[in-house]
DNA sequence: CATCGAGTGTGACTCAGGTTCCAGAGCATG
DNA sequence: CATGCTCTGGAACCTGAGTCACACTCGATG
């Protein structure tokens, strides 16, 4: 499931996970001490039905969490960026459910620390900044699922784009991503997401071109979100 | 915010949750010795925005975790049962961010033990048992709201509806719920679930009545649940 | 028992968005 | 430079579902 292409050794995540600077030497010594991995981007992670003992610390790069549905087409559900933690694996490592959803890399490599079920189960119970880090991680899990559902019933696709590329525009104010890419993103189709960016385009919101959307005016999208 | 109507002493908390069996007589003095609180049915609880430094560990009735839309149809996220807690509270606990949705009870009076943040801290630092607990209302939210959200993404108003009425029946296979009420659920009109109904009716899967639907064909509704 | 509110039943209309199909542009490859 | 793939641009169409308007029925209440 996990293709690990490289190992190399503790670089980066004492910095990328803050609740190791309140923890015990002991436990940092732990978790530095574990390889870090790496995955192509754009590669399969896990797939629906997985059973995955451990947990991941994302370092580097980021995971797509998403469903494919009977007709095929396919809906992000969240995405664990750098200093956090895949959730799905989290709560499959305590209950041995199997694994709800599929998970791929992103546009980057990825490089995570992945913590054994049975280490993660000991930092849980011994070390309260660990404690913190997974509650925040789970809950705040929990309000974004909370606001994509509310999102999904209530606002028009447009709208929900517009969020989207807030939300993964880089520094340089662009999107690189496919307009089939952002439809997969979304759970829609890729016609759709055309339409939508015509309409954003002609109103001076984005400007379009091969393979990336250059935000205009991030100003405007946050109201069209918010206010249609 | 909570209007309690009543107050009764130490009611069920300990057989309604079981963590407290496996807990240390500190703790279950601690947590049987709040009062158990009741608010009516149909009552609000919480409104958005709220906070709340607190955390509902729900003995009887339901809570409905819900949102309003700007156009005003409202939609339920997710509903808290006895023997769970209600997560946002409990996010908010730690956090102190706003409340991002409603919450009401449901047709049932609502008693409920009402955590301080303070102990709900000391508790989920100290209790092994509690903290299992709190780890797995959290991910099995976490779970709910993934599938909630597929399922929005990709099934039409008649299977999500039958989804539904399986997830609310009663011992006697009926749902005591208005049309109106049943689409406030979905987020969807009256109208569009009375239609599904009468296909569903017309399917023999169920029979509809003032207030309430029986469900004939369990089985049928699951089928076409998953299947269309 | 008259009245009123809440609930159901229904047709007609509108619209966002999914579907189908195709043309053409950009870019990498042998 | 020819081939082929990926991507964008776009028309035409279909459908699920939200909206509007209204009649009717049930049950509670004065």
């Amino acid at each position: 499931m996990v293709t690990v292409i490289e190992q190399t050794s503790l670089v980066g995540v004492a910095e990328g996970f803050p609740f190791l600077a309140g923890a015990s030497q002991a436990t940092r010594d732990l978790v530095t001490a574990l390889p870090v991995r790496q995955v192509a981007p754009r590669s399969p992670v896990l797939h629906r039905g997985d059973g995955v003992d451990g947990v991941f610390l994302v370092v580097g790069g980021s995971l797509r969490v998403f469903y494919i549905a009977a007709d095929g087409h396919e809906a992000t559900l969240y995405r664990v960026r750098p200093g956090q933690t895949c959730i799905l694996a989290l709560t499959a490592a305590f209950r041995s459910d199997p694994y709800p959803a599929w998970v791929e890399t992103e546009d980057e490599q990825l490089s995570f620390v992945l913590v054994p079920g049975a280490m993660f189960r000991e930092l849980y119970n011994a070390e309260p900044t660990f404690r913190s880090f997974v509650f925040e991680v789970l809950s705040g899990r929990v309000f974004e699922l909370m606001s994509r559902l509310e999102d999904l019933g209530s606002l028009r696709v447009e709208q929900r784009l517009a969020a989207f590329l807030l939300e993964v525009v880089d520094s340089s104010g662009e999107v690189v991503l496919s307009q089939a890419r952002l439809a997969a993103h979304l759970g829609t189709a890729r016609e759709v997401v055309f339409r939508a960016l015509r309409t954003m385009s002609d109103a001076g919101l984005v400007a379009t071109s091969r393979g990336r959307v250059k935000l205009l005016d991030p100003a405007g999208l946050r109201r069209l979100h918010q206010y249609g």
